[in-house]
DNA sequence: AAGTGGTCTAGACCACCGC
DNA sequence: CGGTGGTCTAGACCACTTA
């Protein structure tokens, strides 16, 4: 009961997109006229429309009209915690390595830094219930006064290593998820004799400027780990 | 130049939550002053605020006031299509077999349906350049009058399978991610002699009332295909 | 009671489009 | 030119929170 009337509006369209009474491409009624046909006024029926256009239903065009949208069949969301996921959680982690390198060719280029500039290198280990599940590698670009304090190192996520230079919203980032084989060096890690895949997950992190500030490399084995994306 | 006035007061916010001068959880400014701020009236300043709180910038609470929000640091947006991805496409499908089974107890199970109801099963290879890239199974719920054209479902994604039966705005899709191995049937289909793995991608559609119409698993070469996702 | 955000009105002017 | 959406005003009433 007591909806707001623009939220009537809203539901009222969704319905008609839904039952493909309205199609992709068809013209949503004009302001005006949805004015009349809810007795509103306009902002109130702009207010309706607002959302149905962020929501991707339709989209208006000045001076003509507003339209049905063809919906994005391929858009999902996905939310990924390198500590945790669907199945499984990450309760313990094993600092292998922190040191200070100077970048190879390849890895310069993709922080787009020269390569007399230094890095920051952690590998870690991550375990679930006193297996090793995960083999981390993270590169980030050393900034004066930046702590390296191992035992914080241990257990942060790649924006908690970043985020006391960097504030988070200022923070965007690319994911890029291949599978894999293991090389001899990460099946010792990750106790592997058998053939086991490898789900990588490639993370890269991105200041205000679009200037790659880390990338983090997270090999887990492929019978921990399930990603989970869906539409909407 | 000449940006409407809610977009500047937009991007002033967006300027001082980015500088971390707005922290998560601060209060921003109370419409009234903001009104005052600007020179505007309250409904210039309401649709920049709510701008902000759908980009997840803010969000108000009724009688209260308007807060900073915590970023949502694991959330990425995927674009997900079986047939195209980053680094390549499939140029060429070939199917393997079509035919209604009775689905076994999982498959019922996993469609929400009693083992007495007719599913499809669609099995098919894609290829790049002639290679076989991915191996592909699907399964639908069998309605009556369904057309099950080999030619179309050939080249057919699993949307286009079900939208003649459903309206895409109605559906909702999830996807679960993993790596694996491949068995020795997969190994033959994609011609795969030494160690590679696959990269798993199983797909699940649902119409408006969540029920579920179709399961899709696509095995894609792991040197063949790399997932992409992004922040904002 | 005072302050907040949520809803809504009845206008206005503008830029753009198609005829 | 009339119709469209985009911006904006100066009010109003409400429910809610805090004190």
């Amino acid at each position: 009961m007591s909806d707001p009337v623009y939220i009537q509006i809203v539901e009222d369209i969704k319905k008609k997109v839904n039952s493909a009474e309205l199609k992709p491409g068809d013209t949503v009624p004009p302001e005006t006229a949805l004015c009349k046909e809810y007795g509103v006024s306009r902002m109130t029926v702009r207010k309706g429309l607002a959302i149905l256009a962020r929501e991707g239903y339709i989209f208006s065009v000045p001076g003509k009209g507003s339209y049905v949208r063809k919906p994005e069949v391929n858009k999902y969301t996905l939310y990924y915690d390198e500590m945790n996921n669907a199945i499984n959680s990450v309760d313990k982690a094993r600092l292998l390595e922190v040191s200070i390198i100077m970048p190879d060719e390849k890895l310069a280029d993709e922080l787009k830094i020269t390569r007399n500039k230094h890095v920051i290198m952690i590998r870690r280990l991550f375990y679930t219930e006193g297996s090793p599940v995960a083999y981390d590698v993270k590169y980030l670009l050393y900034n004066k006064g930046m702590p390296i304090v191992e035992e914080e190192i241990e257990k942060a996520t790649f924006q908690e290593m970043v985020s006391s230079n960097i504030p988070i919203f200022a923070l965007k980032k690319r994911l890029i998820i291949s599978a894999q084989i293991p090389n001899e060096e990460i099946k010792r890690y990750l106790n592997i004799y058998d053939e086991l895949a490898l789900l990588v997950v490639e993370q890269k992190l991105y200041n205000n400027e679009n200037k790659p500030i880390g990338i983090g490399i997270t090999s887990y084995r492929g019978d921990y780990i399930k990603l989970q994306g869906s539409s909407d």
